[in-house]
DNA sequence: TGTGAGGTACGATGCAAGTCGAACCTTGGA
DNA sequence: TCCAAGGTTCGACTTGCATCGTACCTCACA
């Protein structure tokens, strides 16, 4: 699966990737739960109580990944995704709250 | 046309809608645009330069109304667009911010 | 009094994106 | 040892969205 191999340089986060991602309801609750959580904390795809097939769940943290919003270890057996705070808020200051907040 | 029809109650403005229509990189460099002009200005939809058809252009000016993102009046002759400034920095504050810095 | 420019509405079209099931891999635990 | 659970990938389907041309409206102005 992913691995490191399309993990983002901080630099190469996009605006519009980040946007684009943030914009589906599924995507931005995980982001969501991820900032509400305590710092850092690592979570499995399944944590989320998304109500999707596993396959379109797997689609969507690929789609969060690839825009640079989070990032996911592979485990074999399972997979710990962990939310690109410091990152984020280096790039895009205030992002992440405003998502946190969100009562949507 | 819009008038005051489509306009939505500060309250009722969406994060979702707000980043459906900011994902998109035409309606965000309007955005950046009206952020980065002096406050309050207004301008014809022609005056941001997209290279796109008018009734495409009509059709992403109506997405940016429709999600609260600007205001939009009617002159009959010419359509007047200003950035919801005031609302938006209440209800998403640093939103408009990054759009605004982004070099995209 | 036309005529052209700015906008809107509508229908059609093509492509991107969300969704699912099936097949497959990995590993922890019965 | 094998089975169940978490993830990924692939192909298929469907929906949504950006795009355009056409028709229409309104007004400034020549």
């Amino acid at each position: 699966m992913a691995g490191e191999a399309d993990c983002l340089e901080p630099d190469e986060i996009e605006l519009g990737a980040v946007l684009s991602a943030l914009a589906d309801p599924h995507r931005r609750r995980v982001i969501r739960d991820l900032v509400n959580d305590a710092d850092g904390s690592e979570r499995s795809c399944t944590s989320f109580g998304l109500e999707l097939s596993k396959s379109t769940r797997s689609h969507h943290f690929k789609v969060l990944r690839e825009a640079g919003l989070v990032h996911q270890v592979d485990r074999g057996n399972r997979s710990e995704v962990t939310l690109r705070r410091r990152d984020l808020d280096a790039r895009f200051p205030g992002l992440l709250d405003l998502i946190g907040r969100d009562g949507t």
